[in-house]
DNA sequence: GGTTCCTCGATTATCGATAATCGAGTACGG
DNA sequence: CCGTACTCGATTATCGATAATCGAGGAACC
């Protein structure tokens, strides 16, 4: 990071703050549904009340926090529900970038796809499942950045929420390789050039595992 | 507004400003481009900061203005590409809540979707392109919130300033009627609970006014 | 003449302190 | 016992003031 200083100090207090906030939530050190207290923040990081509650709130945005006026700020509890509504949501959106990325994809982007395919695989051979969700959700945001659409991209990492709870929900009784593996399609569309079969590609790509998700109950 | 207080008195002051200073936005007040000064803010409703603060940043979230460190805020600037680039967005999840919609929609929304068609051939009569188009809005967020599903809601209503520019931009040649007629197929659709075809007319509805934006160039 | 440096007014970012609000626990009356 | 009213510690919302930063304009230098 080259920030220096090992600590803070350079740039917008809000902004590290809400960097070194969010990581923590990823890294499940806040657990969905803990209280995230202001008081708490502003003295482990020895800063004011302000730049802290600006943070939250743009944690907020992004829906990974949500806040209750006078009640304050919690890691937000995605439930079944609310991934069972992002299916629907996320297809038609996959769908899109497919269909704007095929015509415009760059060999560099198909290289990169084909190297996050390979370290799905590898992920795969390791029994690494948060990897490999990792390298799934970096695989989709590729396609989104090729899709050359800014609206597009930031609509859909605004779904980061709900997909990166997919990792903590994700109980998927599918083969990990069979995740791996369907990506494939979805490549060979996007060498091709050919927007409709991008586009349906990466939609059924979706359905086809959100419909598993939540229809299927593996044994356990 | 049953206010009471003709000032700003209950609830939380942030929400409060967040909603005057849209309205402001909205009216045209604040012109695109232009800079929104904290301090002129504090004084205008005698309020200290940082609630100041925390109502851009929300209205920042909600992509109506646009911050940048130690620059200040301005009123969001959409351009002509933005516009384009939400046309396929638009359409796909417009597509979404047809289809969501369609199984589950109530009489009595079918009856306020009518009501908004009747408002906006009214409006159509009186030659108020404005009211046609809030009107359209309407139209479609009531065919949204039909569709239950929160997320698909809320990713929407984030279009918002965008679909709000589009008052804007929109030297729309096409004539009004045509827009407020080419309601009627969704209604239809709606009414027949057909979800394949609710969504179809959804798209096209989308698909077809954003090709005429900006493929055809009407006479002045 | 043009470039660089500096100053200064305006504005934003942050701070420390105060006021308002909440919710759990407790005392009181039935 | 059960429900209601009250108290109080914890926390959030807001304030007023200070520090940091920016951009325009002017002075000094080449």
């Amino acid at each position: 990071m080259a920030d220096g200083t090992g600590g803070l100090a350079r740039a917008v207090l809000r902004e590290q703050l809400r960097e070194r906030l969010l990581a923590r939530i990823l890294d499940g050190e806040f657990a969905p549904g803990e209280r995230i207290v202001e008081s708490h923040v502003m003295k482990e990081y020895e800063v004011s009340q302000a730049p802290v509650r600006e943070a939250l709130r743009d944690l907020e945005a992004m829906r990974f926090v949500e806040s209750f006026p006078h009640r304050g700020v919690r890691v937000r509890l995605i439930s079944e529900r609310e991934l069972a509504e992002m299916y629907p949501v996320r297809a038609a959106l996959e769908e899109v970038a497919g269909r704007a990325a095929a015509p415009v994809v760059t060999d560099d982007a198909l290289t990169l796809l084909e190297d996050e395919i390979e370290a799905m695989r590898a992920a795969t051979r390791d029994g690494d499942v948060h990897a490999v969700l990792v390298h799934d959700a970096r695989f989709h945001e590729i396609v989104f950045e090729a899709a050359d659409n800014a609206l597009l991209l930031e609509v859909w990492r605004s779904l980061h929420a709900e997909i990166r709870a997919l990792v903590t929900y994700t109980r998927v009784r599918v083969g990990l390789s069979e995740i791996v593996e369907s990506h494939v399609p979805i490549l060979q569309a996007l060498r091709q050039r050919d927007p409709a079969l991008a586009g349906k590609e990466m939609r059924h790509h979706i359905e086809h595992f959100g419909a598993l998700a939540f229809t299927e109950q593996g044994p356990d």
